[in-house]
DNA sequence: ATATTTATGTAACACAGGTTACAGAATAGG
DNA sequence: CCTATTCTGTAACCTGTGTTACATAAATAT
């Protein structure tokens, strides 16, 4: 295989434990190919068929959803190392649901279909790597679902910030993402969010300044999150 | 393993294929059991640990998934001989996101995370068809976000039909669900459910009479489908 | 057949969130 | 530094869907 991106690939999760040599006989040059893309490329479109899996290898890939009038919503980030639709690859109809985009400039390697089933046959190790990286997401799909047919742009906020706060560790937080993001990220409009951002900061729950965001009441947000509402 | 289910199991698809005699090794009396469920039963509470792979011998199970104020919207039907959840099983975080309902009295095969993992490495083509299945999932799971997230009722009552216009073969439709189960399906309230219905035969597209809905302008779904408003 | 439960349609009303528009702030590019 | 984008907040308005309530119809049980 591609020799440069041997020690890359043998670190990433679904290799985990795998041998090099063994990948160097699964990942061949026939079976494997790098790209590189530059940030904002589309590198599939909603619709394409999906025959070859897609590994990170370096630069950030996000995922999104949308409809024939444009509307959007962001689905996933994809980092360093994790795979791109682990599922839809051995979906019966292997037709992507999702873009891909390059949220970066970013290097992917794509294995064929045929490897990637050697390598799970192979190695049990990275079958039940495989097999929860699959799990994985359809947990995540079906929280999405929850949250979309579920909460309030109040309750995304809430379950978002307080979600950031376990991560962040602390109460004075640093949204990763700009107004406009975010509100793809939870399928509203932009000055809806902008809307109830406001609100929430009225009603004294969090202080807003910017990016930087202070939870002032976190019982609150909390009970927000389970379905009390600001009057 | 347990006599009387080894034909059925043997016939289901995630076994394709598989011999008896290996069958019988891996489903001993230990790692696999079955149980019977009657209509209307809960089987597994949403936020229940996962950890046996449940297969359906017999009648029709649910999964619908709710939040803390008690909505509801129905996900799928698993009928005789499909997994259920397959992923969770599988995910780093086994709790089920989804509420495991017996449509009608059932039985059902549950199977040791183990034996799964064994069976899956043991036979290709099982291996094979576990992916396409959890593929499968991850697919529905996606379509879903986009029907939650995009459609509109009437856009969600158009395709719906559309689609039962593709199996049933003809104009002449049998709803099979009563208004109330296909509003929990749609993720939407009966009475809104009811106004569209109302609506869309107001306009002429469809003629309804009880659970016979006729499709009368079938050009007129699809482009409702697409992003055309009624007026 | 009668009684009881469950399903259905309809109407009036409330409200969350989308749309559009615009001005000021922040950021990036030269 | 100035200029040109891009981002952001805000306000007025509109619309789709939920809520509640009730009467009728259909289905089920007695």
């Amino acid at each position: 295989m591609i020799n440069h991106a041997l020690a890359e690939v043998s670190g990433c999760e679904i290799f985990n434990g795998i041998s090099e040599e063994s990948l160097n006989n699964l990942l061949t040059e026939s079976s494997c190919s790098i790209k590189e893309y530059n940030k904002d490329t589309i590198i599939h479109f909603q619709g394409d068929k999906y025959k070859k899996l897609l590994l990170v290898l370096d630069g950030v890939v996000s995922s999104e959803i949308s409809n024939s009038t444009g509307k959007r919503v962001k689905l996933e980030n994809f980092h360093k190392s994790s795979v791109v639709a682990p599922g839809i690859l051995f979906a019966t109809d292997n037709t992507l649901p999702v873009t891909i985009i390059a949220e970066s400039d970013c290097s992917l390697l794509s294995i064929s279909k045929e490897a990637v089933i050697s390598i799970l046959q192979s190695d049990e190790n990275c079958l039940n790597t495989y097999l929860r990286a699959l799990g994985d997401k359809v947990a995540i799909l079906a929280d999405k679902i929850k949250m979309f047919q579920f909460r309030s742009i109040q309750q995304k906020i809430a379950g978002y910030l307080l979600n950031l706060s376990i991560n962040q560790d602390k109460d004075n937080l640093v949204l990763p993402y700009t107004r406009e993001n975010l509100a793809d990220f939870f399928g509203v409009a932009r000055p809806s969010l902008s809307r109830e951002l406001s609100r929430m900061s009225e009603a004294g729950i969090i202080q807003i300044d910017g990016k930087k965001i202070k939870l002032l009441k976190k019982t609150a947000l909390k009970y927000l999150l389970e379905g009390e509402v600001l009057d």
